[in-house]
DNA sequence: TTGATTCTTGACTGTTTGTTCCAAAACGAG
DNA sequence: CTCGTTTTGGAACAAACAGTCAAGAATCAA
């Protein structure tokens, strides 16, 4: 007793939920409206609600997308074979340019959202807490494959490193968003990477 | 010919914009409602119009108050006589400690107003930008005094050190929203001060 | 085609938002 | 006391807000 089979839904629920993510990272969460989301979606106010219940769910989905699509990608650089160190140079050299052809100052919606909610939304806390693990556990097994390949001391504790390169990370987003100049980005890099010689 | 003087205010000015500024500190701009300040504030809703405007210039005002207050006072410990690299690891000392104590998880108002608004909102980002020259400058006049004193070498470029001291500061403020452990941010100021041997 | 089921749509709700306004109270000078 | 001025408190405002709902359109199995 096969129950028949309605209509499927006509807008893709992935390409949704990247709008609605591209429109919490520019704007953040609490000065984004749901008509703001709508439109960018391109679907209705229904749609919305049935499909990714109310804004804050939508919002930690935009979380999840973001971590799935965007931190991955760029996480893949650290784990590809070759110098790990290099890796590393270069994992930080990409972020300088990347904030550069970021001219809208949107940053990353991870650092927005451990800003602006985790002190009020122990949820969006957890997400915030675990993507950065993530990325400092991305570092840290990084670093050890330097070590190991020994182009960075074993006297350094690479959990250590870990957290220290994941803080200036954080601290690039945030100057980032208030001044991109290269220049400065530059000097904030080589100072940092200077610690692992 | 003088005018008559009319009743004085019943409130201290300074006072309710010192609460104005706690509420904005920990709840952010969007999310503080009006009536979240004048409770707070303990005035009226016309007082607040009529003395500090609208919700954005008193925002404004508060940013103003806490680099007055708050900034001034953290950052005198720098200029004081004595070692200077030893003024500089106090700063990030007591950096730590005050992120320990700081359990709503508030950061730094200027921090919280750069990640929130400064892309929306041209005058708060320079006011944000002009807090953090601040705190560069001051950084920069205390690394070339430790230069002075013998205590770094003449070979680091105090402007870079600057520039990656107050980025380490930016992340610090990020990472203590979501993880105020100790250990961690003692890891990274450790790491971070042995850029300056 | 028909019927069951689901999706889409846009109007609608009650609340909350930031802001304005005005009468009454408070005050200082003459 | 009295007048002119300013502060005050609370009512009132339109606009925007997040979220709901019912009805029609679309789909697929039979």
């Amino acid at each position: 007793m096969l129950r028949p089979m309605a209509r499927k839904k006509e807008f893709d629920q992935d390409q949704a939920l990247e709008q609605a993510m591209q429109v919490f990272w520019l704007k953040g969460y609490e000065a984004t409206s749901i008509q703001d989301l709508v439109q960018q979606m391109g679907i209705n106010r229904g749609s919305l609600y049935d499909t990714f219940g109310d804004k804050r769910s939508l919002f930690l989905s935009a979380i999840a997308f973001y971590d799935a699509e965007i931190v991955s990608a760029i996480l893949q650089g650290l784990e590809q074979p070759g110098s790990a160190k290099q890796a590393i140079h270069d994992y930080l050299h990409a972020f300088v340019h990347r904030a550069h052809s970021d001219p809208q100052g949107r940053g990353c919606l991870i650092t927005n959202a451990a800003v602006e909610l985790s002190p009020h939304d122990s949820e969006v806390k957890a997400r915030v807490v675990a993507n950065l693990s993530r990325i400092e556990s991305a570092l840290c097994r990084t670093l050890r494959r330097a070590q190991q390949q020994g182009e960075i001391s074993e006297d350094k504790d690479p959990k250590v490193l870990a957290r220290f390169l994941l803080n200036t990370l954080q601290g690039l987003r945030v100057i980032t968003k208030v001044d991109p100049d290269p220049e400065r980005l530059q000097d904030i890099v080589t100072t940092t990477l200077a610690i692992l010689d």
